[in-house]
DNA sequence: TTGACTAACTTGTATATACAGGATACAATA
DNA sequence: TATTGTATCCTGTATATACAAGTTAGTCAA
């Protein structure tokens, strides 16, 4: 599947654990006989631990070995840019994205400066609800430069444009930074979503960014407060 | 001030980084200059560039070199487990840690749950409210296990309970899991937070482990929902 | 002038080796 | 019995080498 050794491999023990192959508490094969199975050199397979490692799915420990952890196991696994599809494909619930707007539109001055561009330029706007269990949870309004995504269709939209961007335009999505908190909810968020009484929601700011450092896709998600869980992992390095 | 290299030049691109030396936009010198003025090998400096490429602060691009970000230079950069204490001395904001309960308690349900223990082992409950600029904006419930943390006093809860815990206990801590979600206020956020009109609160839920994956704190911080925001940076992995 | 090629740079991957230092089991010793 | 030493696992760090592959600037020929 991957050209990368390290990616394969690291990616072959990640569907271990996530399988129960290797099961939290216990200790995964040590980095010698991983050398042994797999063929390759110590280095390589450090390599594919230590991605494990950052992300959260084991524990290194000197002298003892790697044990599985179960802190991944949660019920909203944003952290790590992953997309609505993905995740509610992960969650196994009965989901519908529905596109409201579509259309190419001048930055105003917000836009302008969360996209980093000029007055000038077309920017595509779209805006879906996603619907989960029946009930609309969460609107998306994501903004892409048009330089960079120059064609969008209703179809695309309502599947998963990250699919669209990744395999047929190979856009290569690098990093992301977000930005979380909550905020009174507008007549837009009354309009598209099931609110009940609440009176705040909470907003996602993401920005979202290319291979080269480019920006090229503002997205403000915005949830309604009973149904946001966000999880995050997160090493502490030591100096000395 | 390391024993490690590779941690040391991290530590100290990541210096001129924050200081301006190298600024957002522009390229770091290549890894053979800095293998050049740091007398070490290529792969130790890629150790120290890799750590900042994870952490967001650098773009490595195959072929042309290491371009410094500027999305670290966020009002509240919470991601990566930060302290109060280092949160506020960062914002340059006054700010108080007020120690309102400190006891030693027997897990209830819950507790014991979350901190995975059995109904008759000493549980330090420790309850703050910190102050930031004469508002009380965050209450902070935290549960040691007691075998870990033998003694604490109202002192050391004022100022930061992890510089105690690292520096006098040398425990290492190594890595937390955060969960976030939005709660209805209880009496007890009435009672000691400056809560104003707002009917819920931001919950984070932030469990604390050791150098061998033990679990040893679980903490419950509970935030008025307008002074709440969280940064989170992410990379996203491709497998070609 | 244009375009293709090349040389010299960059980062990415894979490998091998060496040694430091923590964990552990077991045998030797007091 | 209790302690100490030792051999042997383990992971952590540092180094060197080789080649792949992307970028860029300059050269040279059509």
């Amino acid at each position: 599947m991957s050209e990368n050794k390290y990616l394969s491999i690291y990616n072959d023990l990640l569907s271990k654990i996530e399988k129960g192959i290797f099961k939290p508490g216990t200790k995964i094969p040590s980095e010698n006989q991983l050398v042994e199975q797999y063929e390759t050199s110590r280095e390589t397979i450090r390599k594919a631990l230590n991605l494990l490692s950052e992300h959260g799915y084991i524990q290194k420990i000197k002298g003892k070995g790697s044990i599985v952890l179960d802190v991944r196991k949660f019920d909203f696994p944003i952290s790590g840019l992953i997309s609505f599809k993905e995740l509610a494909q992960k969650l196994g619930k009965p989901s519908r994205t529905i596109v409201e707007q579509l259309e190419i539109i001048k930055p105003d001055e917000a836009l302008k400066k969360h996209l980093h561009v000029t007055a000038r330029e077309d920017i595509w706007k779209v805006v879906r609800v996603r619907e989960i269990e029946g009930e609309r949870i969460i609107l998306d309004k994501d903004f892409f430069n048009k330089k960079v995504v120059p064609f969008l269709s209703k179809d695309i939209c309502e599947r998963s444009i990250y699919e669209y961007l990744e395999k047929e335009l190979q856009l290569k999505i690098s990093f992301a930074k977000k930005e979380f908190f909550v905020e009174e909810c507008t007549e837009e968020d009354r309009m598209y979503l099931h609110l009940k009484q609440y009176t705040h929601v909470v907003v996602v700011r993401n920005y979202v960014y290319l291979d080269d450092a480019s920006l090229f896709q503002y997205t403000e998600s915005r949830h309604r407060l009973d149904k946001f869980r966000f999880v995050d992992f997160a090493r502490r390095i030591h100096l000395h």
